[in-house]
DNA sequence: TCGCATTCGTACTAATTTTCACAAATGCCT
DNA sequence: AGGCATTTGTGAAAATTAGTACGAATGCGA
């Protein structure tokens, strides 16, 4: 069995993370097609809800196989249910969330997670205070429950969002514990061993990287 | 004057955006530098610490200056200062929150925009029974005073955590008073005219792009 | 049934972004 | 003062990513 591109099985780690990147994008505007009702979509169409031109949309796609008709376009049903597929978000996750303060209780009470297959299954904290009490349905447990927990509930994504300082220290404990993805608010990149994928949240760099053209001796 | 590169007066849009982004990623490292002490830093340190190459960090600063001396490195507080006033993070920013529900709060109640020079200055939500509440020492006002209080507060900045429904509207009317930048926490994109930026915290589209990588078939 | 307007998938081309590699400084050490 | 180990800034090369354009399907309507 060989791997030409446009194959199904093509090698996950030969697709740039720019494409991977967009992905959930058209799992998003598919998913609302689909509630629309729209049977087909064409690559124009969906470029012109995503602002990105049809051939890359086509060529996006083409790295994992052909699942388009020519003259007609793509079925919104099938394509959506590959890409859930590639993805793998066509089952659920199971997440911790560690950190159960505002920002943690806003996370644990956010209900976008659900819909979209993440299912917030745990929630803890170091502070004995907080230990115990029931925030959106979930009793908090002790950090040193995570292990326990983790391999019970088979948990393999973790939301951090303790103090800075405390961050990498709760990564390596949840890694060493199983954990495979961690989504960080803290604003610092923990470092993780290869296997184990992380992303930053990060509201400051986002702003910082926008003032930049805010400011007055802009051009465009 | 002509606009060469390296000079101080780059165009501001013959910067790659990737570039721009890297920035303040810089700006973290450098003000920790500066308070552990460290007067001098090169490339190569600054490259470990942020796992990028040394001649990725030299290229994105030559876009804008020549910053460093042969043979030593840059000056901490030299290149800090600077960069800080490319970003246009030399002085404050007056922000404003919108929508004032779990999200919202944990917004005004993070104490991580402050220090990095975004000041919220101002709450607004659409529900009457929330307007007049103090939340983190400010009063919520209500929607029909945004305009007022952009104007009289000079407020340049957004942040938007209103249900993904209203976000929209609520965007329209922020550009309208005169909204400059947006950071969205809805998870769609608000399409806003030239010359407004828009960031978007989209905590499931990070899953999303994660779960690729968690998934069993794949290979690295 | 036939022609035609669509639209895909992809080879090829263009643009962008990253990395390499080296001349030119720099300042430390003897 | 001179040599040497460093490290910048930057052209040129390499790698990556995006866009063009066209042959091959597809199915609708006459």
């Amino acid at each position: 069995m060989d791997l030409e591109p446009g194959s199904q099985n093509q090698r996950r780690t030969d697709v740039p993370e720019v494409v991977v990147a967009r992905l959930p994008q058209y799992v998003r505007i598919l998913t609302r097609l689909l509630q629309e009702g729209a049977e087909v979509v064409s690559s124009q169409q969906l470029g012109e809800k995503l602002q990105v031109t049809p051939a890359q949309i086509r060529k996006d796609l083409s790295y994992f196989g052909r699942f388009g008709k020519q003259g007609r376009g793509y079925s919104v049903y099938h394509l959506l249910e590959r890409l859930k597929l590639i993805l793998g978000i066509n089952s659920f996750w199971n997440v911790a969330v560690v950190g159960v303060g505002r920002l943690g209780r806003a996370i644990l009470s956010y209900p976008g997670f659900t819909p979209d297959g993440f299912n917030i299954v745990a929630a803890f904290d170091a502070n004995p205070d907080v230990v115990g009490e029931t925030i959106a349905g979930l009793t908090v447990k002790a950090l040193d429950q995570m292990d326990d927990e983790v391999s019970s509930k088979k948990i393999s994504i973790a939301i951090v969002a303790v103090p800075t300082e405390h961050t990498q220290g709760v990564v390596d404990r949840l890694v060493a514990c199983g954990v495979r993805g961690v989504l960080n608010y803290a604003p610092i990149s923990p470092q993780v061993r290869d296997g184990v994928r992380v992303r930053n949240i990060d509201p400051v760099l986002s702003l910082q990287s926008m003032t930049y053209y805010l400011t007055d001796n802009q051009v465009d």
